[in-house]
DNA sequence: TTACACAATGTTATATTATAACAATTAACA
DNA sequence: TGTTAATTGTTATAATATAACATTGTGTAA
């Protein structure tokens, strides 16, 4: 097997929950949720987690340590990911911004490394609570 | 007291740390590294790092869970922080480069979202891991 | 100087996030 | 069909971080 086509049981519950909640969701919260579907313990989960990251179907919102499903066709197998994050309500959306992921992947650093992934967390107050 | 000029007695024995050992380094580490100085719980290490962050003095690598001192005159009070982290070695470094940070300071995105803070963390190999 | 407010400290306990280790089973495919 | 890698199941534990509460220190202004 060189490359998975198919999700695994597992994965695939892990999966599917993380795309109905819509939302970054946390590692236990999301044990919580679906030990009615007889996954029982964190690293059941933690493992779906670090194939689904891996294989791009979801992304991990670092900062917040909390996980979401992928809606961006840019972000080839997570390499290049970015995220607007509301500091009051907490909202995370991805940014497809095709100049922005253009702009980051050619980036050079001054020492002469060369990147082949890259995460960016940008933080504010999204609309909604900005007028609040 | 509005805003503070010099740093407490426990600020001022991590912060010291920090900067000594001058790479990313994890909070337990620091407990461990200063408890000959007095300092005996995780707690006051946490609140040492969160006012540290606070004030631009460290920064934290999010996808590590680990702390660094600030290199950087840019980053003001961290609102604007830029890593490359070697995924062999673990190397990071501070990136200081003032057209990534005025495109990243000006950058809007669709939904009309303001964003007063960023974090951004680039991955690959560094020179040396590169060669090898 | 005193009194107030806020910042920082000390301490114990506990919550949250994540991985180690090992045995068993399943799936791809030469 | 045998072999290899991926996945699963399970228990225990490691690593990261915060809650709660009592106490002490510090700047400032009446």
């Amino acid at each position: 097997m060189l490359k998975q086509e198919t999700l695994s049981k597992n994965q695939r519950i892990v999966l599917d929950f993380i795309e109905k909640v819509n939302e970054p969701i946390k590692a236990y919260s999301i044990l919580h949720n679906v030990q009615k579907k007889g996954i029982k313990a964190p690293l059941q989960v933690y493992r779906a987690l670090d194939k689904l990251v891996e294989i791009g179907k979801i992304h991990k919102i670092e900062s917040r340590n909390a996980f979401v499903a992928c809606k961006n066709s840019n972000c080839q197998i997570s390499k290049a990911t970015a995220f607007s994050i509301c500091e009051s309500c907490e909202e995370v959306s991805e940014i497809s911004d095709s100049k922005l992921s253009k702009y980051l992947k050619n980036f050079q650093d001054k020492a002469g490394m060369k990147f082949n992934k890259y995460n960016l967390e940008f933080f504010g107050l999204c609309k909604k609570c900005s007028i609040k």
